[in-house]
DNA sequence: GTTCTAGAAC
DNA sequence: GTTCTAGAAC
């Protein structure tokens, strides 16, 4: 009965399916005259290496029930199965009057829907949550041997990682009658305990069993991060002294929760007591002239001068440079010295000397209370803050953001910082509005840390200094960057100021028009978020309406997948990637396209945080397009005059599949095992495909880049000399192989790179095709100025 | 029976 | 992005 419903929509699978099982559970309801209990679908949601298979079997080897387990690794004969074939068995199953365990992964919503429609009136569905720290999973995957899915050893740490950036967990309204959060082993054994008494009449009580409250997750997940956080020059309180604190501060607190921190010196009202009022007030930014006018806000601990024991008046000294120094730079931005004490030696120190030394009271101040609950607790806007991290006690957490700043970097060196965004789950940007962190390494004064400087403080307030100065520096790029634009667009109570508009003009001096441009494609960003943000923002954007869809459906992705993240973090850390990158400077890196799709591929990638595609782009990047222009000509001419056969195209793809704007140099040959697909060609030889040249005449005059529509990547497969159309890619490879017709019309206009013939120092040069050819002959003794001369058109570099 | 493609999984 | 696979197309 169920091996003849078809399996191709899974949709209609399961609903057949259910139909099928209706009428058999319906017997077996009948059969045990109603006294029998729901067969129960249990779904295991956890990454790779966190024991679903262990829970599996150690639940089936105890039993009371009969229970099948469904593995996708050995669904199809021992082999690797599909997701039908799981459902049918599923199905099959619960037929059959058995529970049946789930043994997949289920870590995205998606993943397990159709499982949880197996359940319903005839079935209850339960979830398992195996949520172990990720360096649990982590370590056992990579031990492991003889994994079903063969997911083990170096393969697993990435491929355990990016599983995780991409886990929801899961909740009731999925469907779900009861999940069970497992946080360890004992937590683990108590769920197995569960399933295996569970007998033929029993049933369990629906709900959310051992979930910690969201306060709790970031506390143990954050707080980590912000331990070392300065108080009164000690060591860190612990989480619930900080909790006590804000508890006798309630009124406070309250009154914080408005959003509206008043500036210092607004009375109280009677009901409050002095020591409350004193609290109350050194709690808010203590400088009373201090502006909210939504500019970019950084809030920073005192680095250092707690677990790494540095001077707190040297260090105060410091601190007081270099916000000097980063205002005298920067123009409206906004820093916040926080510390959790309102007694903190380091606040008052600071306070004195910023006013001894006049830096700019409505720019920089100071504050008392948590870093992690700026908004929560204090009613403060600050979206970038910052981590004093230590030696050893960092990336621990096993949560999003630690995972997110793995990505970034294992380590930092004194006096340097990383920036790491926040994840949009995360309830630091749910909760607090906070988008990004800033990690940053302070010169270290105690002996019982790593790279103790032993007093040496002209060295320590040096290294201290660049700390600051590197913090200060991310943020701006932050600050600066596309990215944090588009977080804070799209909320019209948190409109612009004109002093944020001019923030931005002074410092990336762009053309008046820029802004305007860059404000629809920010507008279409958080539209196809579908951020509309209940926290406040930044930088909301204005728009007329008709304004805002046109680039909506070209702007730049939401999201990017767990792969799409490699050429970022090669553009933010070559160093680090000596092996893939050919050449490095300020502006940009040069690689070697991974999996190539010609005989000469290679990438150049900005380094501008932020910029990660072509919708990205405005007439500020004008200089930097123009500098990776010339870049991969510099490599296209050194290509050719190794190969003169070669003819390179520069452009970047309408959208990219990996983050981070890269140009593409590729050879016109296709010649390449890696080619395979249909939009492999069509994303370089359709519209989709957008040449550099035109790309840089576009921002010059209008701000921005023409982007192409994704369906052009589903064109038909044409050859791209004589446009003739062929069926598959083996045959247009085929083809192509063989064409001998000049390059068409459309690319007559310098898009094309072609080589100077026969000689050694041969340079490139882009020209009308048909002309290339025959310029491709001439005698080696032209000249390059000879050539200039006649065709008019070169762009020899 | 073989080739090719699209989609799921990673 | 790639790999793997089933099933469509041939």
């Amino acid at each position: 009965m169920l091996s003849s419903i078809p399996m191709a929509e899974e949709a209609d699978t399961v609903s057949s399916l259910l139909n099928a099982l209706a009428i058999n559970h319906s017997f077996l309801m009948s059969l045990s005259e109603g006294k029998e209990g729901k067969p129960l679908v249990v779904i295991l949601v956890g990454a790779p290496g966190s024991g679903k298979t262990t829970f599996c079997n150690d639940v089936i080897r105890a039993a009371r029930r009969t229970w099948t387990r469904i593995c996708q690794d050995t669904i199809a004969n021992g082999k690797a199965g599909t997701k039908a074939q799981c459902l049918q068995s599923a199905a099959n199953a619960l037929q059959e009057g058995k529970n049946v365990l789930i043994d997949r992964c289920n870590l995205e919503l998606e993943q397990r829907s159709e499982f949880v429609k197996l359940g319903g009136a005839r079935a209850d569905v339960h979830a398992v949550v195996l949520d172990l720290p990720a360096r649990v999973c982590i370590s056992r995957s990579v031990q492991r041997t003889g994994h079903e899915g063969n997911l083990q050893g170096g393969k697993a740490a990435a491929v355990v990682n990016r599983m995780l950036q991409k886990k929801v967990l899961p909740n009731l309204n999925e469907g779900f009658s009861r999940i069970t959060f497992c946080q360890n082993d004992d937590d683990v054994k108590t769920a197995v305990n569960t399933y295996s008494f569970l007998g033929l009449f029993d049933s369990l009580p629906p709900g959310i069993i051992g979930q910690k409250s969201a306060d709790a997750k970031v506390q143990q997940g954050i707080m980590k991060f912000f331990k070392k956080v300065d108080t009164d020059g000690n060591c860190s309180q612990n989480s619930s002294a900080k909790r006590e604190y804000v508890s006798q501060n309630s009124a406070a607190k309250n009154e914080y929760n408005e959003n509206k921190p008043r500036p210092m010196g607004i009375e109280k009202g009677n009901e409050v007591g002095k020591d409350e009022q004193k609290n109350d007030m050194l709690r808010k930014p203590c400088v009373s002239d201090f502006q909210w006018n939504d500019a970019p806000t950084l809030a920073f601990p005192s680095i250092s001068t707690s677990d790494f024991q540095f001077n707190m008046d040297k260090a105060s000294d410091v601190i007081v440079e270099a916000v000097a120094d980063f205002f005298s730079k920067f123009d409206k931005v906004k820093l916040i010295l926080v510390d959790l004490s309102p007694k903190s030696k380091m606040l008052s120190l600071v306070k004195v000397k910023a006013s001894k030394k006049n830096v700019d009271t409505t720019r920089f101040s100071t504050y008392a209370g948590d870093i992690t609950r700026l908004y929560t607790g204090g009613g403060l806007h600050c979206n970038v803050i910052a981590n004093a991290s230590n030696c050893d006690t960092r990336w621990t957490t096993g949560d999003a953001l630690e995972i997110a700043t793995k990505e970034q970097a294992d380590t930092i060196s004194p006096g340097s910082s990383i920036i790491v965004p926040v994840p949009r789950t995360s309830p630091l940007n749910q909760r607090e509005g906070v988008t990004y962190v800033i990690h940053v390494l302070g010169p270290n004064m105690n002996p019982q840390r790593p790279n103790c400087l032993k007093d040496d403080y002209v060295k320590g307030c040096k290294v201290l200094y660049e700390a600051y100065s590197s913090l200060f520096n991310n943020f701006a790029s932050i600050a600066l960057s596309q990215n944090y634009q588009k977080e804070y667009s799209g909320d019209s109570k948190y409109e612009p100021t004109k002093s944020v508009g001019k923030f931005f003009e002074s410092v990336v001096e762009c053309q008046p028009s820029s802004s305007e441009q860059k404000s629809k494609r920010e507008v279409s960003y958080a539209k196809s978020n579908g951020d509309s943000g209940g926290l406040p923002r930044c930088f909301g954007m204005l728009e007329k309406e008709e304004q805002k869809s046109e680039r909506s459906d070209h702007s730049a992705k939401s999201s990017w997948g767990s792969w799409a993240h490699a050429l970022h973090q090669i553009a933010m850390h070559p160093e680090k990637h000596n092996r893939d990158v050919i050449e490095i400077s300020d502006d940009f890196v040069v690689l070697n396209d991974l999996y190539p799709k010609a005989k000469k591929h290679i990438l150049v990638t900005s380094r501008l945080p932020g910029l990660d595609c072509l919708a990205d782009i405005g007439r500020e990047h004008l200089q930097m397009l123009q500098k990776m222009h010339a870049a991969g000509l510099k490599w296209a001419e050194q290509f050719s005059s190794h190969d003169p056969s070669l003819v390179f195209r520069l452009g970047y793809h309408s959208v990219p599949s990996m983050r981070q704007l890269h140009l593409h140099v590729i050879s016109q040959d296709f010649d390449s095992t890696h080619l395979r697909k249909k939009k492999h060609w069509n994303s370089f030889n359709t519209p989709f495909f957008r040449d550099s040249i035109d790309v840089q005449e576009e921002i010059k005059m209008n701000g921005l880049a023409t982007i192409k529509e994704e369906k052009l990547l589903s064109s038909e497969l044409r050859c791209h000399h004589c446009k003739s159309a062929h069926p598959n890619l083996p045959r247009l490879k085929y083809h192509i192989a063989t064409c001998k017709a000049p390059f068409p019309a459309h690319l007559q206009n310098g898009q094309l790179v072609f080589a100077l013939s026969g000689s050694s120092d041969a340079a490139s040069y882009s020209c009308n095709g048909s002309e290339a050819w025959k310029c491709a002959k001439l005698e080696n003794h032209l000249t390059q100025l000879t050539l200039i001369c006649l065709l008019g058109v070169l762009t020899i570099n």
